[in-house]
DNA sequence: TTGTACGCGTTATCAT
DNA sequence: ATGATAACGCGTACAA
């Protein structure tokens, strides 16, 4: 095992001064053409590349930026790590991934852990419980740290930080709207509880569509989901002799409990009740029958934070401060689990 | 915005010295009872916390391990961070995760993007084309360098390490002998190509089965899939015309398009055709019918990583160098993609 | 009880 | 053309 080549070894191999070997390396026209080509030779020979530790010290930089984000086991998110990555990488970034869990003592435990100086910024969609309890004091004491934040998905209004969302209340509105395009009557919606933001935002839309088409909103096909663990049963109880011919569910999962449910009493999708869902997961497009859905382009939500982020990085701190928020646009994918009705 | 906190601000602000500032914050008896309650009440009260970059310079190691895995978008690799994720933060860890997106170049650019001081050691699960290349160097340039490496999954034996994998041999077996136990004579196998270990192994397990069995095998019925692209097709035209009353398919993605097929054939799933896949996706879990699989246990698989792994890391030069492979037992997951036959 | 000096690996600035 | 020195933030052996 050979150890990690340092700078002040070649100096003392080659016997020259650590900073001739620096700025030989750096291709300074200070150094004399032999001594520079000797060094470079020697380096290139023994493979030395330069400590980014070292490097992040005396810079103040790392070239890391943290993404933390409640779950991974979800394909949304981790399609998003994935459009970070790419273009962190491009950009001659690491990336340090961290799971909240979706526990707000986790997502502050993490966030410290990262902002002693492991990460030059962040990336980050808010735990369940932390947008329940409405406490972002970490997040504030990033930003005053200096310390770019973007938000993503699960963002807040009340922090000001670069964001990167769907346009939910659209996405919903598309959903419903083609439900009713197709014929649908008496759409059921499936959500979450109203403190996460994108189930809120997508009742909205839910809600906007209905009453943009002359429908009124009956409270009593709303249905609101707490924990995912009991969704399946909650879905079962909830459609059981409802009389509906459109579902809008706000995930996959909701959206093929939904599909089984109502199934096993019967009904036929998409021939009786049409489904829609709202994800990009794989599971919409390999399930039987595949799913129409609103598609969230975790993707690009990931490539343009990471673009955001990077800018805030590289930006000369004199500039001024200015927040954005981008807003990327959902597509309606039709599939199986609708239909027009005769 | 504030910048951070150092121990020499600190010093200067309570005009002490630096040394009695991070001797009081690290309780050494040697400051007096009234300094060092002055100076931690201080550094409490303005929440300092040291920087881990300096830390990483001074002792050499940097409390992060990477992951490196060919693609974040599959159940099996977000389980296996989400268990190495887990282990490393209880014991202090941070987790750095790269992607090589299967390509033999990327999984070398992001070691030594990390080899540079970013990270103590790696855990990696080979890039389809680094198998398939058989070239090797770079992971035996980190381990020559100190940097301990614990491969799962995807392994190779000619590297020594500790690695991490499930019985594949074992897990194929289990499978093939159970569609035996219910009644299958006439099992195709759908595998991917043999340099992919896996693929590799599980045929091996498909093999010994049928034979301890007594059942010859026909290469006929066994299909070696290249490109996930292009596998739904293959499989398509591969069962087409075949007389079959068994599928053992070595990931989810395959099952389920062998499912698809055979459906549309006519035949019915699992009355005709039993099928039996390999992952612990949520796929399998949602799919109608649902899946009956061999589960990896991903989440155990990076949980041991990481085990091992630190275990390395904190280990004292001194000890002998010895390296482990623990295999993480498979189970059978029997849902509705299977039946006894009559 | 407190402070000084050094080193981790690097680069920038200032001497020689 | 080359070298010495300081600094980034921290901890520690040693000196006062």
């Amino acid at each position: 095992m050979k150890p990690k080549l340092t700078l002040k070894k070649i100096a003392k191999e080659l016997d020259v001064s650590i900073s001739t070997v620096s700025k030989a390396l750096r291709d300074s026209p200070e150094i004399g053409e032999e001594t520079r080509e000797k060094i470079k030779a020697f380096a290139k020979h023994y493979n030395y590349k330069p400590n980014n530790i070292a490097l992040s010290l005396k810079n103040r930089k790392t070239k890391t930026i943290g993404i933390i984000i409640p779950e991974i086991v979800h394909h949304f998110f981790t399609t998003v790590i994935s459009g970070v990555e790419k273009v962190a990488n491009e950009m001659g970034y690491n990336v340090l991934v961290c799971l909240s869990d979706n526990s707000f003592d986790k997502e502050v435990l993490n966030m410290e852990m990262l902002a002693n100086g492991s990460t030059d910024g962040f990336i980050l969609s808010l735990a369940k419980e932390t947008m329940q309890k409405g406490d972002y004091h970490h997040l504030i004491e990033a930003i005053n740290q200096g310390m770019p934040l973007v938000l993503f998905d699960r963002v807040v209004e009340d922090i000001s930080c670069d964001k990167v969302i769907i346009d939910d209340v659209t996405g919903g509105k598309k959903a419903v709207q083609y439900l009713v395009d197709i014929g649908c009557k008496k759409i059921a919606l499936i959500s979450t509880v109203d403190y996460v933001s994108v189930g809120k935002l997508r009742t909205k839309g839910y809600k906007d569509a209905l009453e943009e088409n002359g429908i009124s909103v009956n409270e009593d096909l709303i249905l609101k989901i707490e924990e995912m663990e009991d969704s399946e049963a909650e879905i079962e109880q909830f459609l059981k002799e409802k009389d509906i011919d459109g579902v809008f569910a706000v995930n996959e999962h909701f959206a093929i409990s939904a599909i089984k449910t109502i199934q096993e009493q019967g009904k036929k999708v998409p021939d009786d009740v049409s489904v829609i869902g709202f994800t990009d997961g794989e599971l919409s497009k390999r399930f039987i029958p595949s799913l129409t859905t609103v598609s969230q382009h975790g993707m690009r939500i990931g490539e343009e934070s990471a673009r955001l982020l990077i800018e805030k990085l590289e930006r000369t701190p004199s500039e001024e401060e200015y927040y954005k928020t981008i807003i990327v646009e959902t597509g309606l994918v039709t599939r199986n689990s609708t239909k027009l009705k005769k």
